[in-house]
RNA sequence: GGUGGGUUCGUAUAACGGUUAGUACUCAAGAUUUUCAUUCUUGCAAUAGGGGUUCGAUUCCCCUACCCACUACCA
């Protein structure tokens, strides 16, 4: 068969989509774009009983920041495609607006002997359940059980046949055949045979709200919709047999897709799988975006902890498949490309969150200085720090002093002093919003002195040599100019060692005094960065500070 | 309980019957640096257990243990 690779990812909106289910979206984007194919949404909204508002948004919103672009069910506006058009072409993609096409395939089924009408109500089947309990024993609804309860195999159709009509709560069963091994064919576990005899007669659809069940809607809109592959989560690989036997019932085997079960995310501690709470108690994001239930509980998202989603992806691409070989960092494109399902992992991969960090960490040095500053900027206005365009732009928001791009005084500086600083720190950092703790003292003068620091390094013998060296600092001339002009960190440094080692002064107890007055601790940047960035204008005032607070 | 799936360093994984069982994250140590961080080097650390098959098993088969899923008029 020639077919067109055809995909979906069928999320019910019942929830924020976690990211065991961006997972296999991911999965489900990579295969088709590798074969050339369409990877399709479809909502499955059958049970209006947990349909939870803003889910499906949420969703469509999620896969977006990952870049999980669909090629059919939702339109460029974001939302579901309610009506056909060429580009979607069996609209619409939501099953409870496809509620009328359900019922005729079900019935269908009843008229070819795969399927009954059962009038058992919800409260006879669980009191069945309880009392089977009660003995130790399960009940199941099956070929040996069917014969006592209420439906159309067991009454005579004279007796069944006005139910029909009386009642509304009836449902229709698929007819589970007794003792018949089903063999099936999974892409990434390969071969499974399972006996009927252990499987029940699963609802299929209800007169109640005139819905299909999960099993019926999926098996007739992937028929329908031209489903080639199925790539979907392990906990469905149970009702595979229940699938593959629709599919025989229905006659539709030739165009039956192949299947594809996914492993599932499991906690970074302990047992089980991935849940919100472990998210909670660990202290890392379930979720790609932030979620804000109906209750008004809030949910960390990936974006919203500084993810960038190129890394949140990567990181969720290698969580259950490799390469085959050592490499680790991925673009889209390149997955794309590398992706198999013969290379997805069987067993449940445990989440853990370091490796999540590092990836960020890796995408973040990848980023482009110019671009990290567009993304530190915001932060730093967070911070009541102003940043302009241009020296000018700075004289006309207010700022006195421009030869840095920096005015301390009024917090404003320009958008090339920030990305100075960006080039500095980048490899410092996991997430943008670390740029802030890392260098704030580049925006900020020190305000306090960290005492384990100062204990250590602030005595007299060393701050007195540590303030000869600012005076050095101050009067350098940068080799090419009149005293007062500025220097670069390279004109800079090897002039300020030169000093203090002539003097024969102990270097790392002078440069720390230096550095407590720059920092007001000891850890940060090298003196020659810190002082060819700020100035000497600052470097000034900040050993006035210090005179000032430690004297 | 039943059915199905799974099991390689702490974690993610590699090794299509033959390797000193590799790599990355984490952790530890060392080097470098004026501190911190980076970087570099080194190190710690695994085939769940037991039987087979085979000259040879992480790899194939069986049993046990453990983990996961399913067992709804939910998906």
């Amino acid at each position: 068969m020639d077919r067109k690779t055809r995909v979906r990812f069928a999320p019910s909106p019942t929830g924020p989509l976690h990211m065991g289910g961006v997972r296999t979206a991911l999965y489900n984007y990579l295969y088709a774009k590798q074969h050339g194919g369409d990877f399709i949404i479809r909502i499955e909204d059958t049970d209006s009983q947990r349909f939870v508002p803003g889910a499906e948004k949420y969703i469509i919103e999620a896969l977006n920041w990952c870049g999980i672009i669909p090629d059919e069910g939702v339109d460029a506006e974001g939302n579901v495609v309610e009506t056909p058009s060429e580009r979607h072409p069996h609209a619409p993609y939501r099953q409870s607006q496809r509620r009328g096409i359900y019922r005729k395939y079900a019935e269908e089924l009843v008229e070819k002997g795969y399927a009954y009408y059962a009038f058992d109500t919800a409260e006879e089947l669980a009191a069945k359940r309880a009392e089977a309990e009660a003995s130790g024993r399960t009940f199941i609804y099956n070929h040996i059980t069917r014969n006592e309860l209420r439906n159309s195999v067991s009454m005579p159709e004279s007796e069944w046949k006005p139910l029909l009509e009386t009642h509304t709560d009836w449902t229709i069963r698929f007819k589970m055949p007794d003792n018949r091994v089903v063999k099936m064919d999974d892409l990434i576990r390969g071969h499974i045979e399972v006996n009927t005899d252990t499987l029940d007669d699963k609802v299929l659809w209800k007169r109640a709200d005139e819905l299909p069940t999960y099993h019926l809607a999926n098996i007739v809109d992937d028929h329908l919709m031209e489903i080639t592959e199925v790539i979907r989560g392990e906990e469905w690989l149970p009702s595979l047999p229940l699938h593959y036997l629709l599919y025989e019932a229905f006659g539709w085997q030739d165009t039956q897709p192949r299947f594809a079960h996914l492993s599932l995310l499991l906690k970074p501690d302990g047992k089980g799988k991935l849940s919100k709470r472990d998210g909670d108690r660990l202290g890392f994001p379930v979720f790609p975006l932030k979620w804000v239930n109906p209750q008004g509980e809030v949910s960390r998202g990936y974006r919203e902890d500084g993810y960038f989603p190129e890394a949140f992806v990567n990181m969720l691409a290698m969580l259950g498949w490799n390469p085959g070989d050592d490499r680790e960092l991925f673009t889209m494109e390149e997955l794309v490309k590398a992706f198999s399902l013969e290379r997805v992992i069987k067993s449940g991969a445990r989440f853990n969150p370091e490796k999540a960090k590092w990836y960020n960490k890796e995408y973040l040095r990848m980023k482009s200085d110019a671009e990290l500053t567009d993304l530190f900027i915001p932060v730093l206005e967070g911070h009541g720090i102003q940043v302009v365009s241009c020296p000018k732009c700075a004289l006309t928001a207010g700022a006195e002093v421009t030869v840095q791009g920096a005015d301390f005084k009024n917090r404003i500086f320009t958008r090339d002093y920030v990305q100075k600083v960006v080039t500095l720190i980048k490899e410092r950092a996991t997430f943008v919003a670390d740029f802030w703790d890392i260098a704030s003292y580049l925006f900020v003068s020190p305000q306090t002195y960290a005492e384990k620091d100062a204990a250590k390094f602030w005595k007299e013998e060393n701050y007195t040599l540590a303030f000869q060296v600012a005076e050095f600092i101050e009067n350098f001339d940068g080799g090419n100019g009149p005293a007062g002009v500025e220097f670069t960190k390279e004109q800079i440094e090897g002039p300020m060692e030169e000093f203090i080692r002539s003097h024969e002064w102990p270097m790392g107890k002078v440069m720390n005094c230096l550095r407590l007055a720059l920092v007001g601790a000891s850890s940060g940047l090298g003196i020659a960065d810190i002082v060819s960035i700020i100035g000497k204008a600052e470097l000034a005032v900040r050993i006035e500070n210090i005179r000032k607070a430690l004297l």
